[in-house]
DNA sequence: CGTATTTATAGTACGGTGTACGAGATATGT
DNA sequence: ACATATCTCGTACACCGTACTATAAATACG
């Protein structure tokens, strides 16, 4: 095919991210080349080019439309600032989960567009509110949303490593019990625990209760 | 060429990964290929897959390698539970910061191999150690451990994006302070924090003090 | 000693990648 | 009408991981 139509743009950056993240979502980060990308929208590859600088601001626009679903509308401006802050953090964490196989781009590039700063203005605000001081509510927002983030970018990658993992051989552990005896003796008590949720919600509580109940 | 020797392995394992890590550290793990590889030991880029099956087994050598420079040598059994926890979670940043470009593949894998999986037995060890019910232990270790390499993951990746975005342009910017009041009423104090090894001293504590202390 | 086997290195080639460049077509402005 | 701006896309280049195969040197064995 050669040149077909102009002005009418039947391509928009919309419609190239969100085909985008169906390849994300379906199957994998490293299966998005702007290729196959290309032929998900039946359109030529280098027209991706005038609507996108190039794979990386493809990247940024992934995350930014991840976390443009983070949902902040049920803040209840009259509940304790203890629920407040882990509300916004639960809304991170359920948004990056929501595209797990996106996740991993929220650690490799800071935080730059509008969109992927709200979050944090949500936190200061909310800090502000309970009285907290700019450097210490800073701190505060720096811990628990790199807590928030790292966290369940890990466990979405753990996700994505066990359906990979599973396929291929189980053979991964040579450990002996001589060497690794308190892991052993854990492991006789595998059904208690597990639950990622749990260890996110007991983590995010402690780091709550050190860091904004305790500094009031 | 063709072929030159055998049976006196002039290339091993040990070379390729060190040499890996070398170009990691340099040019960044993006820069990182089979091709370059063998050059920069000059040798033939097909010699490198008899001692290692693929890249993704390269990744895993590395982080290997970065984990077993862990230091675990100065926990001293008499002192406090905090005390030795704190130092188990400072070995596993520093030896991260160590290889600030590598750190991410931390992120993407689950720690499988003996030497990845040391220091958590080794806070697995301390907890059990202290009284705590294996649960509970391993509660807390997949927080700290999650939070320790996800929290350093991300500023050793602020640091790598930060040189790279210093050379472009820094018009990154177009926040108004109209939609983000709270970012700028705090950006008005910044010279007070930035520090990330404070912010991570301060998170930590609150984990520990939440998940550990508090829980005898 | 001769010969078979194992160990190790490496060249070639295939199918994939991101993207620079430029050519072409359409719609808009004058 | 024509010039210009907008938009699409084919070709080509340099690079990537690695399957397959050929080759040589060291070793094992008769």
């Amino acid at each position: 095919m050669g040149p077909r139509k102009a002005n009418t743009p039947t391509l928009t950056r919309g419609q190239i991210v969100r085909a985008a993240m169906t390849i994300v979502d379906r199957d994998g980060l490293e299966a998005l080349s702007m290729r196959k990308l290309a032929a998900e929208l039946g359109v030529g590859t280098m027209s991706l080019y005038y609507h996108v600088p190039d794979k990386s601001a493809l990247y940024d626009l992934i995350l930014d439309a991840s976390l443009r679903e983070v949902d902040l509308s049920d803040d209840d401006p009259d509940a304790p600032v203890e629920a407040r802050v882990t509300g916004v953090a639960h809304a991170i964490r359920d948004t990056l989960l929501n595209h797990p196989r996106a996740a991993i781009i929220a650690m490799s590039r800071s935080l730059r567009t509008p969109t992927q700063l709200r979050p944090i203005e949500k936190l200061l605000q909310v800090l502000a509110e309970a009285g907290m001081s700019p450097a210490q509510a800073m701190q505060t927002v720096n811990v628990i949303g790199q807590y928030a983030v790292g966290v369940t970018v890990m466990y979405a990658n753990h996700i994505n490593d066990s359906e990979y993992r599973d396929e291929r051989e189980g053979d991964y552990t040579e450990l002996t019990p001589e060497e690794f005896p308190a892991m052993f003796q854990t492991m006789q008590h595998a059904e208690e625990f597990g639950d990622w949720d749990a260890d996110f919600e007991a983590g995010l509580s402690a780091l709550i209760k050190g860091l904004v109940t305790d500094r009031i």
